[in-house]
DNA sequence: AAACATGACAACCGCTATTAT
DNA sequence: CATAATAGCGGTTGTCATGTT
């Protein structure tokens, strides 16, 4: 046996939330808190709401600790520097911003720092190789990257342009990101048209790598594929 | 001034993990 | 232990305000 059927869903109300709801909800909590069950709030407190919904509300919108406002360069930087590590973990980003929300952070991300980076200056071209980036989306037009680079073991790197059909999704950009923290570099981003994203190392001095094990660490660090690879000609990439 | 595009943010949806029965 | 409710999370969509043509 489970427990108690969750709220009518035929008899709740969507949408924006009225002044006089969220006074409602406030007073119920500041009076009562939660008491340990979403689901059931809004019938006691004579909403007609689902329990979810109130829950968001309160803790995105209504409780007393929130921090609402424009993020400070500080909070930009522990956000980059979070997504950097661990992706789109919202909730644990957020947790090192106080006051801030999972769902603020998440907003903060898609609408103004995600394109902030995007639009970043381009690093410098010293070296420079371009080619299809190989994204791992499911599907049939699946493009599996070539690697063709030379045996050399290693080559120097300052720029890595992208050119694909699609701008990579935040999976994408945060496992690039990622890895090219792995490798210390410092990317950052640049977008020229709505179809081609330029990667590039701002680092003072250029990068020496080892291709075939970046390569490799690309698998490796995830356990699967992720089909990132590059087309370019020897002499795009040779010294 | 109207139509359309874009940006920002609130809210919802679907999924997974946890917990209660 | 099995099952179902619930909490929490991240992705996505909806809505409104503002800017641009």
């Amino acid at each position: 046996m489970g427990k108690a059927p969750c709220c009518d869903k035929a008899n709740v109300k969507k949408g924006p939330w009225s002044p006089e709801e969220d006074n409602t909800l406030r007073s119920y909590l500041e009076t009562y808190g939660t008491g340990g069950n979403w689901i059931t709030l809004p019938r006691k407190a004579g909403l007609k709401r689902c329990g979810k919904s109130c829950r968001l509300r309160w803790l995105n919108y209504l409780r007393p600790d929130i921090k609402l406002g424009g993020f400070t360069q500080e909070e930009d930087n522990i956000i980059c520097d979070l997504y950097k590590t661990i992706g789109s973990r919202w909730s644990t980003i957020a947790s090192k911003l106080p006051g801030r929300t999972d769902n603020d952070v998440k907003n903060h991300w898609n609408t103004r720092l995600k394109k902030k980076i995007l639009l970043g200056a381009a690093g410098k071209n010293d070296v420079k190789f371009s080619g299809s980036s190989v994204l791992p989306c499911p599907g049939p037009n699946r493009n599996v990257g070539k690697n063709y680079l030379n045996n050399s073991s290693t080559t120097t790197i300052s720029s890595y342009s992208m050119h694909d059909e699609q701008n990579p999704t935040d999976y994408q950009f945060g496992h690039l990101l990622g890895h090219m923290g792995v490798l210390d570099f410092s990317s950052t981003i640049a977008s020229s048209s709505q179809n081609v994203s330029s990667f590039s190392s701002s680092s003072s001095s250029s990068s020496v790598l080892d291709h075939q094990k970046w390569y490799s660490d690309i698998e490796d660090d995830h356990g699967i594929l992720l089909d990132f690879g590059f087309e370019a000609s020897h002499d795009d990439v040779m010294n």
